[in-house]
DNA sequence: AGATACGTTCAGTCCAGACTGAACGATGCC
DNA sequence: GGCATCGTTCAGTCTGGACTGAACGTATCT
């Protein structure tokens, strides 16, 4: 960074990090993550963590974890320099394999979970069921069909997470 | 939910409302909101504040900014009971429309307050660019590259957001 | 008018989770 | 081995934002 060619353009970088920086707060992700991963996407060459750090002003801690993070989703590549043991990382250009690994995978992480709990509600309720004497039942069964409404729904939307079609949209 | 027909049934519900709650609590929501929904979406007939507050135990504040957010999102509907000037809302069923509205909705103005960032940063880019001595005008081009790359990623996230096919994939 | 019942607003509290600092392993160099 | 350089881990701190309680505005009664 510090070797770029003018102040005005330094500027701009630092603006364009702040943003990433602001987009990934605003999905709760905190605004380390999106720092990082737009510093290393607009630097020419891999950096390092304490080049990542200073540049940051952030503690070496939040960048080895958030490098960690953005690897997971293959954001950010580790790249070996010769010479150098230092760890240098590099940013993956290309958003499409980007949003694929990280925005699908963690949905797909949140909504099983979300899934696994309708399921084992839905379980406990067909026992429930079954003790119902007549005259409520109609109502039980109301809760019954939502349920199940709801679990139905929730496979289609595994489904389109899954839909290969979904790529080409991209 | 105090009429339902058995305690087995109502503890049934309780679990779903509780999966509701920790599912948006998960994507950073809070919640209150997931359980109002849950709450609501599992009701035979439509239920005013009051009822809400107590049945989850929360501040009759919560419940009236969060029903507030949730019929922003078409999740809920306002409904008028006779002979009773208390509001009163029900759940939307339609997943669908649902989705469409809240997440879409959501993301579109995330995604749309970024984009505005970017372009900012690009334009004054251009600018600095300009000034940049011959020597070093390569390494700028690089990073006005990939600021136009993000930009153009954005623009068909954008169209992916806006396209017809999404909601027959639903 | 006063009294009651509702819904909303706002300043303040509280908490999950992002972030830090220091201690800790691990690895390479002398 | 001893030293230096990196990266990681973990207990603790701090902050954004969810949530609350009380005051407020409004409508509907008698």
């Amino acid at each position: 960074m510090k070797d770029l060619a003018s102040p005005e353009l330094t500027a701009a970088c630092r603006r364009f990090i702040e943003s990433g920086g602001h987009t990934t707060q605003s999905f709760g992700l905190g605004q380390v993550i999106g720092q990082v991963f737009a510093l290393l996407y607009l630097s020419p060459r891999p950096m390092c963590l304490d080049e990542i750090m200073e540049e940051l002003a952030v503690s070496k801690a939040s960048v080895s974890m958030t490098v960690r993070q953005l690897e997971q989703w293959s954001a950010v590549k580790h790249v070996w320099v010769k010479g150098d043991r230092r760890d240098f990382y590099e940013a993956e250009t290309d958003f499409k394999a980007l949003v694929r690994h990280a925005v699908v995978s963690t949905l797909r992480k949140k909504i099983e979970t979300a899934a696994v709990r309708i399921e084992s509600v839905e379980s406990s309720l067909q026992d429930a069921l079954a003790k119902v004497d007549n005259g409520k039942r109609k109502e039980a069964k109301v809760v019954a069909d939502r349920l199940k409404h709801a679990r139905q729904f929730h496979q289609k939307v595994n489904a389109l997470l899954n839909n290969p079609l979904l790529d080409h949209l991209l």
